[in-house]
RNA sequence: GCGGACGUGGCUCAGUUGGUAGAGCACCACCUUGCCAAGGUGGGGGUCGCGGGUUCGAAUCCCGUCGUCCGCUCCA
């Protein structure tokens, strides 16, 4: 007998902000204006412009020391909570190029090269080219009779190129729009070679392309991004309870690494709005300074991949439950996050301006990015209290004692308050201050606390051990 | 894609009716202070997004182009 609940999730316990669409929602406040984070994203040198000396590349942005480093922090993240923490979730790397029929049994060609036009009525895309016109020439809708019709637009959002040095048809390759179909067409290999059973997924992080219309603010809507995307392939029938399983576990996700709840909400998708391959999707949004907009999209793609995969390449992708005794193409629960918009997210979120009390007395304004100690791109600042040079060898010995545990950063340049605001800008967790008493008499430092500013003072002996305790790492 | 606005040193901006660019902050050096930013002195850095045109002469006028923002559109 089978164990009904083996291939079940886990009760769901959520707090989930389910909320259905309601545009009158859309104008929440802000805390920070989007403005702000691009100038100190720039200032920074954190995210800014591709190919600025040439004059920019629209929807391409290059990330600098610190938000390469943030990037990889989400990255890491993800790919801890997803697959190091978990046992039913494996990982995959694979290329961006694909077999060119991959993208012809995903849908993607159709929906992206031919002519369409859109029915203002309706809103029902259909290709230009197969339909009717009325006695005066003009494009009729099919499903409701409109002649409102948009202009045909060729609907070319992947991107191509070509391999091998000529530029002919059978050469024609696409940049991946989606890292999700590496994972169907690997699926029944990497199932093989990893010895899982369904329920299990497979993770991936990595770039894909789009070529949009309109590539808009900032680093949400570009033409180069990155991808964080799971397929979790279950059994027909348990989908939808894998559905909300996931739903909250990314839920969670966000808000274990900041993110305030007030700023998160669930939106699932309408009706009319669901792409061709998903029975459910709802998005998880986040309240962006412009608008509440997509972190991730968590759909239910039914057997849509596998079962188009099959066909298209002629392998047999159906799973032997050997349990069951029963054999069934699974059904694929994706959750997919896009890395630069999480890190976006994230960053906003962390924006604060607070107070200070200055030197001479007089309460000053602190920006301070209050960024979840996993994510912060330095986790540690070592700062003598001057240059003196009674000072510097013990400050860089100090330096050279924690950075091979974390990132650090050496700083001794101008006064000791304008370093902390610089770390406190960029969201470093701890600076660790040397000063005279420190080579005079006690081997101790201080270390000051980003969020509260509070100091202690710390054996210089047992400031790994105290450091490691306070780095809220995952 | 359409309409509007904009594009001056790393950042934020000023540049009068066209005559070959300034400020604050930042940065660097030195001096000073030394636990929560912007004290002193000195210094580097821009030819005004890019290309073309008008003009004796353009950051300043015109055209194109690239980019940014807003609205609409689009958004697998």
């Amino acid at each position: 007998m089978p164990d009904e609940t083996r291939d079940l999730p886990p009760p769901v316990v959520a707090d989930v902000n389910l909320v259905s669409w309601d545009a009158a929602a859309d104008a929440g406040p802000h805390q920070v204006s989007m403005d702000t984070i691009v100038e100190l994203c720039k200032r920074r040198g954190i995210v800014f412009q591709s190919s600025e000396i040439y004059g920019g590349l629209r929807g391409a942005w290059d990330y600098g020391p610190l938000g390469a480093a943030l990037k990889d922090n989400v990255k890491a993240a993800w790919k801890r909570a997803m697959v190091q923490l978990r046992d039913d979730v494996v990982a995959l790397d694979a290329a961006i190029l694909m077999h060119p029929r991959v993208w012809e049994a995903s849908g993607h060609v159709e929906g992206f090269t031919d002519p369409l036009v859109e029915c203002r009525s309706c809103n029902r895309r259909h290709r230009a080219d197969h339909l009717q016109r009325d006695g005066e020439g003009r494009l009729v809708c099919p499903d409701c009779g409109s002649t409102d019709l948009s202009e045909p637009k060729a609907f070319n959002l992947m991107f191509r190129t070509f391999v091998g040095p000529t530029e002919d048809s059978s050469a024609q390759v696409w940049l991946r729009p989606e890292t999700a179909q590496s994972m169907f067409v690997d699926f029944a290999h990497v199932q093989l070679t990893s010895r899982q059973k369904i329920p299990f997924g497979v993770a991936q992080v990595g770039r894909s392309f789009r070529n949009e219309i309109t590539p808009r603010q900032f680093i949400f809507r570009v033409r180069e991004f990155e991808q964080m995307e799971m397929e979790f392939f279950v059994r027909p029938g348990t989908d939808e309870a894998w559905h909300e399983y996931w739903i909250a576990q990314r839920w969670d996700w966000y808000v274990g690494l900041g993110i305030r709840p007030d700023n998160l909400r669930v939106r699932p998708h309408g009706k009319d709005e669901l792409s061709h391959y998903a029975k459910a999707t709802v998005d998880l949004e986040y309240r962006f300074p412009f608008a509440w907009s997509e972190l991730e999209g968590i759909a239910n793609r039914t057997d849509f991949d596998l079962s188009r995969h099959s066909q298209y390449s002629g392998r047999d992708l159906s799973y032997f439950d050997q349990e069951r005794n029963e054999r069934y193409l699974p059904y694929v629960v994706e959750p997919a996050a896009g890395v630069d918009r999480s890190a976006l997210a994230f960053v906003v979120d962390a924006y604060h301006e607070d107070e200070a009390v200055s030197a001479k007395g007089q309460v000053e304004k602190r920006t301070v990015l209050r960024l979840h100690h996993a994510l912060a791109p330095v986790k540690v600042a070592v700062l003598p209290l001057s240059r003196n040079e009674a000072l510097v060898p013990t400050a860089r010995a100090v330096h050279d004692l924690l950075r091979p545990h974390w990132m650090t950063q050496y700083d001794d340049a101008g006064a000791i308050g304008r370093r902390y605001r610089r770390q406190d800008e960029i969201g470093t967790p701890f600076c660790v201050t040397i000063d005279f008493q420190t080579v005079e008499s006690d081997r101790a430092v201080t270390v000051r606390d980003r969020d509260t500013m509070a100091q202690e003072r710390v054996a210089i002996d047992r400031l790994v051990g105290v450091l490691r305790e306070r780095l809220l790492l995952a």
